[in-house]
DNA sequence: CGAGGGTTTGAATTAGATCAACTCTCGTGG
DNA sequence: CCACGAGAGTTGATCTAATTCAAACCCTCG
């Protein structure tokens, strides 16, 4: 359970210190912008906080803003009439969410740990934007890098077994490790359910597979967050197809 | 089969002529740019013609160019070792490729109908994009679009049944249909195997599906590249689930 | 006319879903 | 401290949607 050490004041007076000592700055498109700059973004952002399991982005609302991920995680996903879900991905420290074209939100976002984030008006975004060309750029080298990120994961959807996707998912977890963590260890603090919607899968199939993977001596599972990959190469032998 | 009027001699002097009456221009990031400046981005274009069948993008190849599909045609996909493709996408007149971040292509793409297109060189081309905030603002939005085209792509390839994956299919590209073709019908360039490997399905099924709504009165399917949508109402609501 | 794609249809098979039971963890309160 | 309950996770048995295997059926083109 994260702690925050300044709890955001709604209304407070916005200032440039939380943006310079930002922890998340170094992993954001934020870090575009040099120090002497800064103020004029810190000036637009309001943070706020966000507990876990509280949505905070409504598919289909107006999408008035931007938002940054400065602390914590969350889902991003699609609902259907009757209630199946897509996760189309998981967010952390450093993410920049909004980026839609639309008058409304694609998708929806929900905390899954307790989250602190950075709302941007969209339209004064928009007009900041033309003053800084490096932070553009670096906005469009993150939508090319999803992208990629999304085509690989269509393919996973599309054409992988459910091993394989869930191997893809522990390979790419690992990967995705933040530094200073040990090796081969992966935090999950997604729920099983969670991996099963991201994974176009059934919680049972994820566990079922998660449990066979163990099985095998590919991976240990020491509680139900927690998996260490005993070998790697297998894994992505094994992800890959 | 289209037929280029003015086929292109590799290595042919480059004017500016091609850019002001490109015919995909309307459709394109190019217009961004402003007909007294176009010169500037003309002088960067190669045009090139692409057969039908053939591989004009090989993923893993170093990503050295940017593509503005001019006219016809593509299917980008995704190989797996075995052979296992998912297609990501088609694209059509006017779109734009190659925006990935890393140095070498994410993805292949293969020309459906003969395709015409513009050929960039990336590292000129972001040289350029610095005079020319217009163009990058427009590459950003359309990376947006994409971005949330491939979320929906997600959500079908995880939780939608085949016969939903068919009926969205047949929806957007009634919506994509270029203008000026008759309400309510579809051409369908690709092959019943492109489609499946679009939708995550086989051959078969998507076959069955379609027989299946014909039989339905749903749709009418002329001929193996046309489809007729008879009831565009149950086909938008059995699409959403 | 016949060859060879692409497409359609049918029958058998299976990976993963569904349904159902059980376990584990953790927080609450007696 | 332990009993209890609720939610998440696991495991087993059955079922089914879609795949696989197999056989026509078309078009198109030489």
């Amino acid at each position: 359970m994260a702690v925050f050490p300044r709890p955001p004041l709604p209304g407070s007076p916005r200032s440039l210190e939380p943006c310079l000592s930002c922890d998340a700055r170094a992993d954001s498109v934020c870090n575009a912008v040099d120090d002497e700059h800064l103020a004029r973004l810190a000036e637009l952002a309001v943070v706020s906080d966000v507990q876990a399991g509280q949505t905070f982005i409504e598919e289909g609302d107006p999408a008035d803003s931007f938002f940054n991920l400065t602390a914590g995680s969350a889902k991003l996903y699609k609902l259907m009439a009757d209630g199946r879900r897509q996760i189309t991905g998981f967010v952390a420290k450093g993410h920049f969410l909004g980026l839609a074209v639309s008058a409304t939100y694609a998708f929806s976002a929900e905390a899954i740990e307790p989250v602190r984030l950075c709302r941007f008006s969209r339209s004064r975004m928009f007009r900041l934007l033309g003053d800084f060309p490096a932070l553009e750029r670096r906005l469009l080298e993150r939508a090319a890098t999803e992208l990629v990120a999304a085509q690989e994961q269509m393919l996973l959807l599309g054409r992988k077994t459910a091993r394989e996707r869930v191997a893809s998912f522990l390979h790419t977890q690992s990967l995705a490790a933040p530094c200073g963590r040990a090796r081969n260890s992966i935090e999950l603090p997604m729920s099983r359910g969670d991996i099963a919607d991201y994974l176009g899968l059934t919680v049972e199939t994820v566990s079922r597979t998660l449990s066979r993977l163990r099985g095998e001596g590919l991976i240990e599972i020491p509680s139900a967050t927690m998996v260490l990959v005993r070998d790697p190469g297998r894994l992505a032998v094994l992800a890959a197809g």
